[in-house]
DNA sequence: CTTCGTTCCTGTACGC
DNA sequence: TGCGTACAGGAACGAA
């Protein structure tokens, strides 16, 4: 599942493989993958054919590839979503790699004749879309696509602003996993660096946000930037130059998780085994000594 | 207005 | 063996 530092990873492959080059011709191979663009897969394809596509850019987990001056491709992976750059040694009409076919959902070839860009993705939660860029509301002389205008800056980026996450987590009402989880609060944080950096800040996924102090958030703040750091790290060592990302499983998921997927194995600073509640329809995983469980009434 | 539950989708892992 | 069900999860959407 990309988070912000495997799309990151994505980003600096497209950088060196992508930018620069001119698209030719565009596939939609499955509609879905384009359903954000509001105009359809052919004015999706019209769009970008003849384009020469910029430095890509990132915030959170959303990237996008700017064109035209105005325009960028914007994509979102979702939870399966990877682009894959074909190998430049086989040639672009020739089909891809069957086990692939199946997932394929766009593929753009371009007017060199190089390695195409494949958009595949299993569980097509991923999206692509061609959008306009509109000044950023977050900082001064940026611009973002404006589908994603409501994206708060990440907490890697120069334009977060602790002061101001720290204001208006405290003005909410909710527990502090939902609020890291809150894409315009502060991005890229999914559920398994939220769990992570929780654990590392030794604070409870329900404690409430209206109540926590200045010191916690920092501690917060500081966790998610470490474990990010960390995993970025790890993915930027597993590259290859077939593909923009290696496949998204390898690498990454066998770095160090502390608590995440690791229910009833004893927690790493104190051994009680860590414990595993439902949450949002999915799992939060915590210590329970580390992170003792707010009480109702307090906190 | 804010907050929260539901929904989209497919493949894997498991219990009976 | 085979079937049914739970689970993985980002974020748009609608309900409360």
């Amino acid at each position: 599942m990309p988070e912000l530092p495997e799309v990151e990873v994505v980003r600096s492959g497209l950088e060196k493989w992508v930018a620069g080059r001119t698209v030719e011709s565009v596939e939609v191979l499955h509609s879905r993958a384009t359903r954000r663009h509001g105009e359809g897969p052919a004015d999706f394809a019209a769009r970008l054919t003849g384009q020469r596509l910029e430095v890509p850019r990132r915030r959170g987990k959303y990237l996008w590839l700017p064109f035209g001056g105005d325009a960028a491709l914007l994509a979102h992976l979702g939870m399966s979503g990877q682009l894959l750059v074909g190998d430049a040694e086989l040639p672009s009409d020739q089909p891809v790699d069957p086990a692939q076919l199946k997932h394929l959902r766009v593929r753009l070839r371009f007017a060199d004749g190089g390695g195409d860009l494949r958009f595949v993705d299993q569980r097509t939660f991923g999206h692509l879309m061609v959008d306009d860029l509109v000044p950023d509301a977050f900082a001064e002389g940026l611009t973002v696509p404006e589908a994603i205008k409501h994206i708060a800056p990440d907490p890697l980026e120069d334009a977060f602003d602790g002061e101001a996450f720290f204001r208006r987590l405290r003005a909410k009402h909710t527990g502090i996993k939902r609020a890291l989880l809150d894409q315009s609060l502060i991005s890229g944080v999914g559920n398994i660096y939220a769990d992570e950096a929780l654990w590392r800040a030794k604070l409870h996924w329900a404690r409430r946000t209206e109540a926590l102090t200045r010191a916690e958030t920092t501690a917060v703040i500081d966790a998610v930037r470490e474990v990010m750091a960390e995993a970025l790290r790890a993915g930027g060592t597993s590259f290859d130059s077939l593909y923009v990302n290696v496949n998204g499983e390898s690498g990454y998921f066998d770095r160090s998780l502390n608590v995440y997927g690791r229910a009833d194995q004893p927690c790493n600073r104190c051994g009680t085994p860590i414990r595993r509640d439902p949450f949002m329809n999915r799992s939060a995983y915590s210590c329970p000594v580390c992170q003792p469980r707010p009480r109702h009434g307090h906190y």
